[in-house]
DNA sequence: TCTAAATATCAACATATATTGATTTAATAA
DNA sequence: TTATTAAATCAATATATGTTGATATTTAGA
């Protein structure tokens, strides 16, 4: 019952489905480049990265001080229909600059 | 965006996936009844049929002062996965004592 | 070791949500 | 009309959650 309360509570916040449907269009992407495309402050972002990655959705590579998240694979089975769900919503996501910037945070 | 939220904040509460959960094994139920099984004050109870009501999950039926709820038909496909993963958190449900009682609240 | 940069965490505050008991509404029957 | 019953709504309160700015942690490089 836990796991799947914290799934859907992770679900239902506007800024948590857009970084996930950022992620699941961009793929992996470092915090940095996440503060500069969603345009949120550092503290706020992390927070919901923290709050997706312990309801599953998620995951990190580390390197050095960056962090890289992207959507976990494989997702299980309600995990991708709420994906797919999200994906059908029609959300706006901002489009990257340059795919040679993306991971290169000189803010 | 909206409906999708209120879907899943519909779903990440332990009391609603309990409710959700009891009328999909049992069926239409009156309010009274669904009071009796799963052991809730009236307010609460009407308060959370509402927000499942509202996010899609349930309908009513009115005879007299009776409001009869059950699982809404047909559910649209991630709505059908959500109780699909509900089923499989093998909570426990009440019994019914005995059926002929049901709709017939002697409280 | 010192500094800087990226990220995580904390503290304070504001907003949202759940619970309870009381009140209101609506339908039925005397 | 009055009384009764089921259900919905409201008011008060407690708890949870989101936002922000400040601080702490971690790593890399000079």
């Amino acid at each position: 019952m836990d796991i799947f309360l914290k799934s859907v509570a992770a679900l239902s916040d506007e800024t948590r489905v857009l970084i996930l449907r950022f992620l699941d269009e961009h793929g992996r992407t470092c915090v940095c480049d996440l503060q500069n495309y969603l345009n949120m402050i550092q503290s706020r972002l992390s927070r919901h990265l923290k709050i997706l990655k312990e309801a599953g959705f998620l995951r990190v590579e580390r390197r050095g001080t960056w962090a890289y998240y992207s959507i976990r694979s494989p997702l299980d089975r309600f995990r991708t229909e709420a994906l797919q769900e999200i994906r059908h919503l029609g959300i706006e996501i901002p489009k990257l600059k340059k795919s040679s910037q993306i991971g290169e945070c000189k803010l």
